[in-house]
DNA sequence: CTATTTAGTAAGTATTAACTTACGGTTAGT
DNA sequence: ACTAACCGTAAGTTAATACTTACTAAATAG
């Protein structure tokens, strides 16, 4: 069995498409319809909602049902674990960039 | 003429890729040769060299030639400016969030 | 009850992108 | 000059995944 997919990972992976980058960027600024957020994308219903469960699935978004219409919006928890688990990851990169440059001086 | 392809888009498809995630984990750390870097990952020297040219050309990692290797490091500049970019993608995201709870506090 | 709207899933196709092998080029050492 | 180590690129293959069409189900309107 292979070892569980962190949320992070996920997010991450989440992200790489253009088309879920798209899809999220409707969601940052109000909650949609799955309609509502085809409408525009240059592919078809299905497929958005295919993307939308790999947002969900990574808690970069949630749904909300509403009558016949999925109402999907931004993830405030997922948002935040991820902005949390970035900080500390650029953090961390620059930090080692750091003792690079000081290492470098030593050299001179 | 498809338009260009903006530093914070390309970091995102760089990082979408679980093996160049891998591979600046490592670099995450330590400045690193590409024998060095390829060595422990499932996949081949050139396979790297590939990703490299992706990270790189994303601006999250730099080279440094230096005799015949090419040692590899975190990218100050990419990072701080993806971090940066970053900041705003979720600020905004979450903010937009808060309005959608206002306008639900209000039809309770 | 029927028709309509909305949306998820299944199955198969097509496209993308990751990977491998083979090769060539550069640098350092003997 | 020859050899060895290191690495990037090209070409082709394989594998992953994004996509489409077809179908089904649930909720609402008339």
């Amino acid at each position: 069995m292979g070892h569980a997919i962190s949320n992070s990972e996920k997010a991450f992976n989440a992200l790489g498409d253009p088309t879920r980058r798209a899809i999220f960027e409707k969601l940052r600024t109000t909650p949609l319809a799955v309609v509502d957020i085809a409408n525009g994308l240059p592919v078809s219903r299905p497929a958005v909602s295919q993307h939308l469960k790999v947002l969900r699935d990574a808690k970069l978004i949630s749904i909300n049902q509403q009558g016949t219409k999925n109402i999907y919006q931004v993830n405030r928890e997922g948002i935040l674990a991820m902005r949390n688990y970035l900080d500390k990851f650029w953090d961390e990169a620059l930090s080692a960039f750091k003792l690079i440059a000081e290492q470098e001086e030593k050299k001179l």
